[in-house]
DNA sequence: CCAAATTGGTTTCATATGTAACTAATTTGC
DNA sequence: GCAAATTAGTTACATATGAAACCAATTTGG
């Protein structure tokens, strides 16, 4: 206890958690802000897009299962993007609870945008790491996804 | 373009954001749940709690540039806490607009608790990595927020 | 078969959160 | 000095969010 510093010391800005949490909400917030400006687009709805150019014709549910959402929110966005003209639904044939999302062709058209711009936001955030970090922090990410939520899929 | 994969491929569950905001919250709710039940902290209440111990005497401005909690949040909480007898307030005597906040008997106590139970808690979430991951995983966090927000201290 | 349990998805309701407007104290510039 | 701008912090309001209740379709067990 030879310095000033509190014996009990915490060091809020040295704990993980904190730090990991601060970061990603920064992160975020600007790209929920950019497309929101740029399509009007909220972050949920965004991800949803996503998802659903991935693997078209997934369900609400397959929705909830790959982005970790609410279902609600999945819900409240989907909606959403259907009354923007950008998804269709397509009731199930074998089951009439669950339906197919699609993408509308204005929808395609938004996806084929959203595409190059979150890959040059990806690289204007990973701008300060080196290839060889990118992964490690990949690999670690993976590891302490795993320990978080043992159950959830690894995507 | 061999593979089944979409051409357009965005991959939301690669997409380095995405993973961070859905690994930060899985923590942080955790976390939350946990401070929740064991002090009836919201996870606002416990950064507030954190900062203030480590800090004595910390104006509310001065937990704002500390967390990047928004001000108003940390109105609320500091309120919260200040009914529950866990901080309480002094006007600055040069300033009548600021006040110094400072812990409680029972403040104290909590917060003597507190430190303890988050090491346990990052000890868990990083049991899965090396201690070499572990600073590695700092140094690259590091990097990311100086780039994500240029302007914030680095704490 | 069919009643009970399950599942996909939506709605309700209470709470959490952020923006903007506001109050009070202080500082600045003239 | 003092009016105008700034800063610390709170309040008000509108929106976002999630838990739980709910509806409808399907599956299960007997």
């Amino acid at each position: 206890m030879a310095d000033g510093v509190s014996d009990a010391g915490l060091r809020l800005g040295e704990f993980l958690p904190f730090r990991l949490s601060v970061l990603s909400n920064t992160i975020s917030k600007q790209i929920a802000d950019r497309y929101q400006s740029a399509f009007g687009l909220t972050l949920w709805q965004w991800r949803v897009m996503a998802v659903v150019g991935e693997r078209e014709g997934v369900s609400a549910s397959g929705i909830v299962a790959h982005t970790a959402m609410d279902k609600v929110a999945v819900s409240r966005a989907v909606t959403g993007l259907i009354e923007q003209g950008r998804l269709k639904r397509v009731t199930a044939s074998d089951d009439g609870r669950r339906s197919h999302l699609h993408l509308t062709a204005q929808g395609q058209d938004i996806y084929d945008q959203i595409v190059p711009l979150a890959q040059a936001e990806l690289d204007r955030i990973a701008s300060s790491l080196s290839h060889h970090e990118m992964a490690q922090l990949n690999q670690i990410l993976t590891k302490l996804a795993a320990q978080a939520s043992p159950d959830r899929p690894l995507w």
